[in-house]
DNA sequence: GCCCAGGGCTATC
DNA sequence: GATAGCCATGGG
């Protein structure tokens, strides 16, 4: 990967392509909510208080690659690990021995990144996803974030985007406070976790220095009243880097009752299985 | 209007 | 441990 700056909070990044990494595959596939595209199909973004305006382009010495409104630091030391461009799929993913279907979806998702987003919003937000649809997810975070999260003006005043909030601005709204926002019956899920996790009675950091396996890390997410299994495995894997999780949703179902008689074994895909599992819902979800 | 959604909790067996 | 209702809401 190279980085430049071509001008003044602006940079170029190349080394990378559409077959690496996809925006559109990346942030529409369904593991995150908060990014939103452009007429020109360049997205905007805001993780960690980290704003993003990124574009794919094809430069004019041919080669392909993005360029970013962002910084050189902010892309290296923050940008870089949310897209886990360090990691290279393909030595993660033996692809080879990918069965048909499963090979037929890696064909058609390369490209997706699995993002390392921040934890706690990917607890809540995976929270609010259980038996709801992406579109109405994403609005019901939107509303969430406009009105408790805080605001922020970015790239010139071009855009105002709003920070995700964070468990004192939970508790500070009130189980009332989140009433209103079409959060549904999870709003006591949401207030709980920001009740367990401030009273230190769960401590979400242990989960990130935890070097345990995933299925430990599965097990300790649903002590949290609202997380059940399939959503645990989304924190796991969109929150904690646990590649190797492989959340089971209603698509998912769908796809080990049509193409693999009613049950599936993941441990065909070894550590890169979470990866494979996203393929297929991109998938399965683009061509329904 | 109707069906459904990146499910989980509770009661009951 | 398995299975059956129930849950709030709005997108399509």
């Amino acid at each position: 990967m190279n980085v430049e700056q071509i001008q003044p909070g602006v940079i170029k990044v190349t080394g990378y392509d559409t077959s690496d990494f996809h925006l559109y595959k990346t942030f529409e596939c369904g593991q995150c909510f908060r990014w939103n595209k452009n007429a020109d199909g360049s997205y905007v973004g805001i993780a960690n208080e980290n704003a993003l305006l990124i574009k794919s382009v094809k430069f004019e010495d041919g080669k392909k690659g993005y360029i970013c409104a962002t910084d050189i630091d902010t892309w290296n030391n923050y940008w870089v690990n949310y897209f886990s461009l360090d990691t290279d799929y393909n030595a993660e993913l033996n692809v080879s021995g990918l069965d048909q279907f499963a090979y037929e979806a890696y064909e058609f998702g390369k490209g997706i990144r699995i993002l390392r987003q921040d934890l706690w919003e990917t607890i809540i937000s995976f929270i609010i996803s259980q038996r709801n649809n992406i579109p109405k997810i994403k609005s019901t975070i939107d509303k969430l974030c406009r009105k408790y999260g805080k605001e922020v003006t970015v790239l010139n005043g071009l855009y105002t985007l709003y920070t995700f909030p964070n468990v004192d601005d939970i508790i500070a709204a009130g189980l009332e406070g989140l009433q209103g926002l079409g959060l549904g019956y999870r709003d006591k899920y949401i207030y709980d976790a920001a009740i367990a996790i401030k009273s230190s009675r769960f401590n979400i950091n242990d989960l990130q220095c935890d070097n345990n396996d995933t299925n430990r890390v599965i097990e300790k997410l649903q002590e949290f009243n609202g997380i059940g299994p399939k959503v645990a495995n989304c924190i796991a894997l969109f929150g904690l880097n646990k590649l190797d999780s492989f959340p089971i949703d209603i698509w998912m179902e769908r796809i080990i009752n049509t193409y693999y008689n009613g049950s599936i074994d993941i441990s065909v895909y070894g550590k890169a299985a979470g990866l494979v599992q996203q393929y297929m819902f991109y998938y399965i979800r683009e061509n329904s």
